[in-house]
DNA sequence: GCGACAG
DNA sequence: ATCTTGTCGC
């Protein structure tokens, strides 16, 4: 995969709100031109979610949705981001990683927390936008706590699959903006996952 | 039993 | 993730 090659550029988010005991979730995926960054589609999928949030099983609980806004798309994108981690996971198939296998498409994994693997700590990045800092686990890179703001948290940056990490970093903070410290395009998917849900619920 | 824990 | 008001800061 290489940069030159990129126009579309996925974000991917669900947001879940519960009706009588019930859980539902809808998915939404925004698609963006990487060098404009003008937002050209979105595609959305709602429906009840059965599988419990579980540490390390993200996927099971989130994938059918985003496979079914996926199929939705009529601009396929070139590379999807996800609001989860990749590689940076205890069997290294975090969502971003698993969710490849059904779009057959690169994957970035951005996480907002970090995930403990193996009691492995990190070390914070120091505070200043651009700092970053390689998440090693047994000699292993994992991913990377990135800072893309100063005075504001650092995400988790990691490979979802058909992509190096470099790449993926180098990706990520092209589209780092001053509205948020998460790229445009996972950001925006989750601007519109809560628009989507105020929608559904109210309905 | 207690603490930890992507979203 | 979600439930929630005001509030501090750029």
């Amino acid at each position: 995969m290489t940069i030159t090659d990129l126009k579309f550029i996925a974000g991917v988010d669900v947001a879940y709100w519960e009706v009588e005991g019930i859980e539902w979730g809808v998915c939404s995926i925004i698609v963006i031109d990487y060098a404009t960054k003008v937002v050209i589609e979105e595609t959305n999928s709602m429906g009840i979610i059965a599988v419990p949030y579980i540490p390390g099983y993200l996927a099971f609980r989130e994938l059918a949705l985003v496979i079914e806004a996926a199929k939705k798309l009529t601009h396929a994108p070139d590379l999807f981001m996800f609001d989860g981690n990749g590689y940076l996971h205890p069997r290294h198939m975090g969502i971003a990683t698993h969710a490849s296998f059904f779009l057959n498409k690169p994957t970035i994994g951005i996480a907002k927390s970090y995930l403990k693997i193996a009691d492995a700590e990190f070390k914070m990045p120091e505070n200043r936008a651009g700092s970053y800092i390689d998440i090693i686990i047994n000699k292993e890179i994992y991913g990377k706590a990135l800072r893309t703001h100063q005075g504001v948290k650092p995400i988790f940056v990691s490979c979802g699959n058909y992509i190096d990490l470099p790449t993926a970093t180098t990706i990520t903070e092209q589209l780092i903006n001053s509205e948020s410290r998460l790229p445009i395009p996972v950001r925006l998917a989750d601007l519109a996952t809560k628009r989507n849900r105020r929608l559904l619920r109210d309905l």
